[in-house]
DNA sequence: TTATAATTTAATTTG
DNA sequence: CAAATTAAATTATT
């Protein structure tokens, strides 16, 4: 059954064993890993491998004269170390795009939950000022005196009384579901296409270049008037996710 | 010159070609591709990718009998038939996680865009806030209306007195760029240690498991008392990166 | 020219 | 079959 391992990718190949003396098993030979699968072809044994590792760990560069060496011991082509050690190099870096990818979406996480706390204070912050504002004018209607410098006095941040606060500042929002997009199959590319100063971010997706899947499962448009919507500060739609 | 090419794998192995009659040009024949480099070994040839392809984009998951009939035409193996599938379809999905990468990296840049934008207004609501009440209370205090603006009115420094204002928040960051981290080289990964709710966040790094490489230069702690600190309204921190 | 990083590929292994 | 590896080949860079 399943005999039609033994050949490895050509049907019209065959190999022959040529007896390499005593120094070592080469990669071919059938016998050469008792225990796993024992029927391994283009595998180093591994007691290669260890060897290999081995030297990789002191020096994961070695000079072609070392390599040289471990061919001979090993029994196998310099070419071959040469290429073992290239994968390797390789390998070593290539479970970075993993790892960036979840750090990344750490960051994400943290920051949106930032993101929330800020809101909610913000909220807070909008409710107080209101509260103190219709208080004022309480008590400016009743007292005649006149403390109400609407002008700037002195702080250090132009309060933009109505440019930044007061305006109807609305950001619109496409996002995504992080949380095993990994997983997911859709094809959408996003880009950020307007940032202006400050208050605006206009986040908009697009379709792939390819054109070829829609991803409306998983986008969704979020819309929050964030300045003035109290329902904002209860719904946190990353949650939704 | 470079004619080392002709032992793929192991040196104590030879090939033999066995002549196929008529219907193909197997994989190893080394005349099969005229143009290219044309001492192929294992590529298969323009044609059957092209075939394979157009295959793939129909169906990427093809019968059985599809494959089998692929195989004639192509004159390869089933199984070959079978593997290039599988590992045409691992290939698509891994653009698929590349395309997922940049689009998380640009939702994230959105958000902290955001996030920046609610930070100024947050602190602009502070300034307000703060100029209310103190005159609120200088009108209390003090009837003769006197627009005595004693204290702190000079500088950011809130006082904020009341409700959740005056927690002391601390919010405790560790960031990382993410312009270009995917040709970065760090074995860093991240744990989101506590989120309690609402206003604490804290995002803690951690090496690696493998601990080989520390990641120091592009790791960054980053703490912000951002209720209180006045320099977080004029440092934009994500732009340091 | 060699050496190497980076990417690709056919194939294998494991679950 | 998916997912992870692997040895090798290929391309680009120097």
């Amino acid at each position: 059954m399943l005999a039609r391992r033994e050949q490895p990718h050509a049907a019209a190949t065959v190999k022959l064993e040529v007896g390499l003396p005593g120094l070592d098993l080469d990669t071919f030979n059938p016998v050469q890993n008792i225990r796993p699968s024992s029927k391994n072809k283009r595998r180093f044994s591994d007691e290669q491998i260890k060897s290999l590792e081995f030297m990789f760990e002191n020096d994961s560069r070695p000079e072609s004269q070392i390599k040289q060496q471990l061919a001979n011991e090993l029994g196998l082509q310099p070419r071959q170390i040469a290429i073992w050690f290239q994968n390797r190099r390789a390998r070593s870096k290539s479970k970075q795009i993993e790892r960036d990818y979840n750090i990344l979406k750490e960051s994400y996480d943290a920051l949106a939950s930032n993101y929330e706390s800020l809101k909610r204070e913000n909220q807070s912050l909008r409710i107080q000022l209101e509260k103190l504002k219709s208080q004022n004018e309480k008590e400016h209607g009743n007292k005649t005196c006149e403390s109400n410098r609407s002008g700037n006095s002195g702080d250090c941040e132009s309060q933009n009384r109505s440019g930044m606060l007061d305006t109807d500042e609305k950001i619109t929002f496409l996002f995504e579901g992080h949380d095993h997009m990994l997983s997911t199959g859709n094809t959408s590319t996003s880009k950020k296409v307007e940032n202006t100063d400050g208050d605006r971010v206009v986040l908009e997706m697009m379709e792939g270049t390819d054109g070829s899947l829609t991803s409306s499962e998983k986008w969704c448009s979020f819309e929050s008037n964030c300045f003035l919507d109290e329902s904002s500060c209860s719904s946190n739609w990353w949650e939704y996710w």
